[in-house]
DNA sequence: AGTCGGCCTGAATAGGTGTTCAGTTCTTTG
DNA sequence: CAAAGAACTGAACACCTATTCAGGCCGACT
């Protein structure tokens, strides 16, 4: 006889899984993507080496997953904030501005989904959550070209170039290390936005304006 | 008593290391870091596995003295470009372009050299090489400001902004893959350099100008 | 209450690569 | 040319962590 799945049943192992991930997430936003092993991760979450197994087939799966999750998270909150703002370059500079403020804020986190090494192969879904991200920030760059706002271009390569700079700078080994200093993540912010938005075109004067404006909503979530 | 050592020993010695050297330059340059492992290496090299270590005391510092290797040559050429330019402004498009014309002839190796991950740790020789070409462009920029051709800026997060966005847009993951279609390589070069100047506050007019006069002279780079 | 399916455990296994080292070969010296 | 230092070889070793699996435990069905 087959036994059916009680709810009770299905809740946990699902509450399971929530916990290894949250353990795995946990781990590198602490230790980044080299403390997510797998008998750590299994600790954290209060199970077995071995069940995570039952649930993600391989760590290269448990990665991925954790990086997806990330990623639509980050998603999320780029589309609120840009979708919030009144006109198109605005939505712009909310979109790049939740990048940095969202890579600030978990700096170890956002290394280890972006770039640090990893034994396992993940390249797929870092490309798919690269793909997500930079296609947003295309969008937005698009719709302001529409506006007649920026001059045409390659909006895919303009998006993948911002992104790059503000990973670079923000997270990058030469990224200065202010973590606590308020002031001054909020000045990196400022610089980093206002350098993204002329090099899409924005004019100098009409950028800084655009950056105030992004970055005041923006200054609740550096404290997070 | 101590043999000295023979001038045909000394030239056989450092022979051999470059040869491994070289044997782990051409590794990464046709397999990524990944492809750089000691076996393979001193194969290609023509050594046994063991004489690596008489030569270098670990893989990491293999790689490293790789990696400051490659830094060294960049550098280089960065500064002869830029020298050769005929003002500040011209001399900082010049380094950014030939920036981008290294990274898209040697995909591989400067992903290796800049973001593959590896399993040893190398993160200091990494920071270096990224330190002292981002304070070459820094350089750069601070000149452009100084003769009042830029904005006043944190010159710093400038010059890694602008590497990140090349790297990202020109080796990353999403970066569009067109080895051989010199056209648009060229064509990539030119939107990446026009979005660093304008980044750093070259009004977009003459931005253009700019990235023309810069690529021009790149131009038989490409093909190496 | 009893039986049995399926989840969980965690110690043992596996596999891959950097590193070592005893033995061999090449070079220098008197 | 013999003796001994220096360099080279490559198979054996070491280490580290992902992955497996035999046995224990819990909870579902009758």
């Amino acid at each position: 006889m087959v036994y059916r799945r009680t709810h009770q049943v299905v809740k946990r192992l699902a509450a399971r899984r929530s916990a290894i991930l949250a353990a795995a997430r946990d781990a590198a936003a602490d230790g980044g993507m080299a403390a997510v092993q797998i008998a750590p991760v299994a600790i954290r979450a209060n199970v077995a080496a071995g069940t995570v197994y039952r649930y993600f087939p391989s760590k290269a799966d448990l990665i991925s997953e954790l990086i997806a999750d990330v990623s639509r998270d980050e998603l999320a909150a780029i589309r609120r904030a840009a979708d919030a703002a009144p006109g198109p370059s605005s939505a712009l500079a909310a979109a790049v501005t939740t990048v940095a403020v969202h890579i600030l804020s978990q700096r170890k986190l956002a290394w280890g989904i972006l770039a640090e090494p990893v034994d396992v192969d993940v390249t797929e879904s870092r490309l798919a959550s690269r793909r997500e991200i930079a296609g947003e920030i295309a969008a937005r760059i698009e719709a302001a070209v529409r506006a007649g706002h920026l001059p045409v271009q390659d909006t895919a390569l303009a998006a993948t170039a911002l992104l790059g700079a503000l990973h670079e700078s923000l997270v990058g080994p030469l990224a200065p290390d202010h973590a606590d200093d308020t002031g001054r993540l909020r000045d990196a912010i400022q610089t980093v936005t206002l350098l993204a938005l002329r090099a899409v075109g924005v004019m100098d004067a009409r950028a800084r304006g655009l950056v105030v404006q992004a970055v005041l909503p923006a200054k609740t979530l550096v404290g997070a």
